[in-house]
RNA sequence: GCCGACUUAGCACAGUGGUAGUGCAACGGUUUUGUAAACCGUAGGUCGGGGGUUCGAAUCCCUCAGUCGGCACCA
């Protein structure tokens, strides 16, 4: 006798054992049809399941988020079914849920190609109109294994292995297909309408290099054609925004054969990397740090010393001299900022001691890994290193979250990830000293009342890491803040303080990026701005262009006048008309054009227009200048056009 | 590094065994122009590198490199 309780706090009474379908279709006939799943005390389960006793009760449909996965996983099956008829001789592994989509990983002799995604495609097509109910059925787990073995499904076989003897497992299918899954899935394939296969690519089984490559097939999946459409049309709109297009449009840099991973910048982009540079330094110098250099190449041994060779040897750009020394690219700023720190005879009065250093790093990437800006074999770090003592350290990374935070505000990201990554597998010292890095990283995210998600083994060798993660157009996501505390390489390096007992300590090493690489930040910035950089950032901020010869001497003036006060401002006097300027500039996202006529000339004015095409009107040369330098100043929070109209309505 | 695709003029692309093309950009000239493309003309390519098949290769085969999409890696 179920008393069901729904999301509304109405109650139903059911004679008998109910179907979560029994009771959509209780509520109305339109649910019953939308009905895709339900959540029985909170538990999701299938349409078909039956519940027995008192319990709260509501229908999944595409609505719920739940529901877009549960389709999302029926799409996922839908396609190892498809796969399966066409290949019969492929096994079926894994196929979960993603962002936007899902996948599926399968064992075949051949990589599928496109041609072989079409088709499989299409079949999928062809059973979800066939509209097959979907089943379940359960097997004792020794009994499933049998089952998957017996049927040369091997992959799920080794998977059902893996659970635990004496549990039972569901299996859900359609037709005379039949998969291994958890569920629950949607009630008939009839359901999933709006798919499409994405890509095909490699994977390893079990996420493991070593073992033998899959193929995997990506797809998306919504609840309608329109949300599908909308979605593709998303990627596309993204694609326009990819920096590697952008940074070639804007001449900001490029990229060539002979140096795989190394980045040419070009004047613009430079000027770019330089704003960058400036309000790093800026900002750091303020919050009590003191900028060094250290060489870019040092002898191998200290790489030995600090376990760096041993972990990432195979990583490092070595180079053998005529005098028989083998010295190492620095792969990474730390050993350095330890020499300096170890120069005399430090004292606890000293801590904490703030190094900064721009320092540009050479890694040998995969060549697999390498992606635009984002991923490369030499970049530059906005890197620091905190030396203090035990007691120090939540203060100074409580300081170091807000600096990083605040920052990532000024370049309008105000939605920032934090991911909390902890004692990865192969790592140096011992794990009372990982235990108390770990709590004094743990107790500073407390006190900084920062939310993180914990990144299980993904710590660096030395000591655990907090990143600070940005996404690039197409949802990617990119390590780029990072701050990690060390209690291992001090005493590797043989660095060491005078605390006040007279006695020599071994100091606790922060290490912190704020941008991290300054050639990833980079790529984001232009990804995130869509090319159209804040004026702060802008490598040209603003274009004064005549309409006839006759202001020529005027524009050079305004120009000259504007470079005075700091402005990056560019002057295009060619023979064009003016439309066919402002198209080209509006193009290279010039924030400002700066348009002078006979009219502007007399009045001693410019008539400004925006990037985004809003013709501003007539503003003073005087005005303009202040207006411009309070934007910059105000990086993006003041702008131009709204302090314009708010003087001209005062 | 692994799987797959791709590489033709500065950029975007066409060209499936028989004399390398189009658009934009570039350069020269005319035009002096009022807010997203004036007009006329000129030049530009060992078809990613190397090797092979063929009377003949951008096109077919091998190989190396780079790029792209994933995977693995990411101090």
């Amino acid at each position: 006798m179920p008393v069901i309780t729904l999301p509304d706090g109405k109650q139903k009474q059911f004679d008998s054992p109910v179907s979560v379908a029994e009771i959509a279709a209780s509520i109305g006939p339109g649910l019953a049809k939308a009905a895709l799943a339900g959540r029985v005390d909170g538990k999701l389960v299938d349409t078909s399941f039956s519940v027995e006793h008192d319990a709260t009760v509501s229908i999944v449909t595409e609505k719920d988020q739940d529901g877009l996965e549960i389709l999302r996983h029926s799409t996922a099956h839908l396609l190892a079914n498809a796969v399966q008829e066409l290949f019969p001789d492929a096994q079926v592994t894994i196929g979960p849920v993603i962002e936007d989509g899902f996948f599926y990983d399968f064992a075949y002799r051949r990589p599928f190609s496109t041609e072989d995604l079409a088709a499989i495609e299409q079949r999928m097509a062809e059973i979800s109109a066939k509209d097959l109910p979907v089943h379940r059925r359960v097997l004792p787990r020794d009994e499933a294994i049998a089952h998957f073995k017996n049927i040369g499904e091997h992959y799920k076989a080794e998977i059902i292995g893996a659970i635990p003897a004496g549990e039972s497992i569901s299996l859900y299918g359609q037709g005379s297909w039949e998969d291994l899954c958890r569920g629950p899935h949607v009630p008939s394939t009839g359901k999933l309408k709006a798919f499409k296969l994405m890509k095909v690519a490699g994977a390893y089984w079990r996420g493991d290099s070593r073992n033998e490559m899959l193929q995997r097939i990506y797809g998306t999946a919504w609840a309608t054609e329109k949300q599908l459409k909308e979605y593709l049309k998303r990627l596309e709109e993204a694609e326009k925004r990819d920096h590697r297009r952008i940074g070639r449009e804007l001449d900001l840099f490029h990229l060539q054969e002979e140096a795989p991973g190394a980045v040419f910048w070009h004047p613009k982009g430079w000027a770019l990397f330089q704003s960058l540079v400036g309000y790093i330094r800026q900002r750091q110098g303020e919050a009590g740090y003191q900028e060094i250099n250290t060489p870019q190449i040092m002898d191998r041994e200290l790489w030995i010393q600090s376990g760096h060779i041993e972990k990432f040897g195979e990583n490092m750009f070595m180079t053998k001299t005529p005098d028989e020394r083998t010295f190492a690219i620095k792969p990474m700023n730390c050993p350095g900022h330890v020499q300096v720190f170890k120069q005399g005879l430090r004292s606890y009065r000293e801590l904490p001691l703030r190094l900064a250093e721009f320092g540009k790093v050479h890694r040998y990437e995969p060549s697999g890994a390498l992606h635009g800006l984002m991923r490369v074999r030499a970049f530059t770090q906005d890197d620091a290193h905190i030396f203090c003592t035990m007691e120090q350290v939540t203060a100074e990374s409580v300081a170091v979250t807000q600096l990083i935070l605040s920052i990532y505000r000024d370049f309008g990201f105000d939605d920032v990830r934090i991911k909390f990554s902890d004692r990865p597998a192969k790592r140096v010292g011992s794990d009372e000293i990982w235990d108390k890095a770990e709590r004094a990283l743990q107790d500073a995210c407390a006190a900084a009342a920062i939310e993180t998600e914990l990144n299980p083994g993904e710590g660096a060798f030395y000591g655990p890491k907090l990143e600070f993660v940005l996404r690039d157009a197409i949802g990617r996501d990119w390590q780029c803040g990072t701050l990690q505390v060390d209690l291992n390489l001090p005493e590797r390096l043989g660095a060491s303080y005078i605390a006040e007992d007279s006695q020599r300590h071994i100091p606790v090493m922060l290490h912190r990026a704020m941008l991290g690489s300054l050639e990833r930040f980079i790529g984001i910035l232009i990804e995130h701005h869509a090319g159209k950089l804040p004026l702060w950032l802008a490598p040209v901020q603003a274009v004064v262009m005549g309409i006839t010869e006759r202001q020529d001497e005027y524009c050079a003036e305004v120009t000259e006048n504007l470079k005075n006060q700091g402005l990056r401002v560019e002057t295009d006097l060619r023979n064009e008309k003016v439309g066919f300027k402002i198209r080209e500039h509006t193009i290279k996202r010039v924030p400002y054009l700066l348009v002078a006529g006979d009219r502007e000339v007399e009045a001693r004015t410019l008539a400004v227009r925006t990037r985004s095409g809003k013709d501003l009107g007539a503003v003073e040369l005087n005005e303009l200048a202040a207006l411009l330098t309070e934007e910059v100043a105000g990086r993006g929070r003041i702008i131009l056009e709204d302090r314009l109209s708010q003087r001209r309505s005062a």
